[in-house]
DNA sequence: CTAAATACCTGATGGC
DNA sequence: TGCCATCAGGTATTTA
């Protein structure tokens, strides 16, 4: 489900709720969610969040990152939280029914919570100081799209050894965190790439305009709420209007905005692409 | 090191 | 109506 644009819309709607209220207690579900070396320690994790007051939220990539205080002036401790594909984050008030696969559940004093919903359970979380997490995926990542250190310089520099096909390299979060396949297919298409062209044959200029449109798509993204294409949600329930505005994704059949030649679908490592031929090379 | 294949899950959709 | 195959916004691990 959620790239970069849907889990800053989360990330925004979870600030707005204003949470100030402590920690009052902590549900988690029976059922495994991510599993892996980092994500193993969810259960233990989430009991630790009692009593402790919500902090700063901010977002890296696609993992939302939440500090949470302690009051005794202890170390603060950072909720990891990364949606997977079809995760979503709800905000309830006393006596509202949980909704099905629903697998985390922190209660505050203040009577309202914030439900963690993931019917495909691809999601996980963790709670722990900020030096466990950056041993984790999180160190792992990429420069941030939306900041200085993501340029065409940056981009070009990270594709030369790569025979990967483009749309592969974006999707790679080491080389840029927080694309995904959306935004991915619907930047290449801007730029007259094809998906499958093999990353390190793209030129500098090329490199210079992939980086920007990338950057634009996803700030623009941002603005309309994010994409939904079926079931995202944010955090206020809101579906985002990004998706009237995709050029080519999930358009296979359809005629191309630009030229009106028909947009083809290919798979790359199992996941579609989508494009015009005509206009991408 | 890169890269491809596979595994993890449920639900929606389309063909027969 | 049911049954089966295919597909879905992502990542971690295994294999080559």
């Amino acid at each position: 489900m959620p790239e970069l644009p849907e889990v800053e819309t989360v990330c925004r709607g979870l600030r707005r709720a204003d949470f100030e209220a402590p920690v009052r207690s902590v549900w988690r579900s029976s059922l495994d969610l991510r599993i892996g070396s980092y994500w193993a320690r969810v259960n233990e994790g989430s009991a630790k969040l009692k009593g402790r007051l919500p902090g700063k939220i901010s977002r890296r990539g696609k993992y939302i990152l939440w500090s949470f205080e302690d009051p005794q002036q202890g170390a603060p401790l950072t909720m990891v939280l990364h949606l997977g594909m079809s995760g979503a984050v709800e905000i309830r008030r006393k006596g509202e029914k949980k909704t099905a696969h629903t697998h985390l559940q922190i209660i505050f004093a203040d009577d309202r919570r914030v439900d963690y919903v993931d019917p495909r359970r691809f999601g996980g979380f963790r709670v722990d100081q900020w030096s466990a997490h950056s041993k984790g995926p999180l160190g792992k990542l990429g420069p941030e799209p939306l900041s200085d250190a993501f340029d065409g310089a940056a981009l070009y520099g990270a594709l030369s050894r790569r025979k990967v096909a483009i749309r592969d390299a974006l999707l790679n979060q080491s080389i840029v965190a927080g694309v995904g396949n959306i935004y991915a297919v619907e930047a290449l298409f801007v730029c007259g790439i094809d998906p499958q062209r093999s990353a390190n044959s793209l030129t500098r200029a090329q490199c210079d305009l992939l980086a920007k449109t990338i950057r634009k798509g996803l700030v623009r993204a941002i603005e309309l709420g994010g994409t939904t294409l079926r079931d995202y949600r944010g955090a206020d329930g809101e579906k985002g209007k990004h998706q009237q505005e995709l050029g080519v994704y999930g358009r296979e059949g359809q005629s191309c905005p630009r030229c009106k030649a028909s947009i083809e679908r290919v798979l790359l490592g199992g996941r579609s692409a989508f494009f015009c031929r005509a206009c991408q090379r």
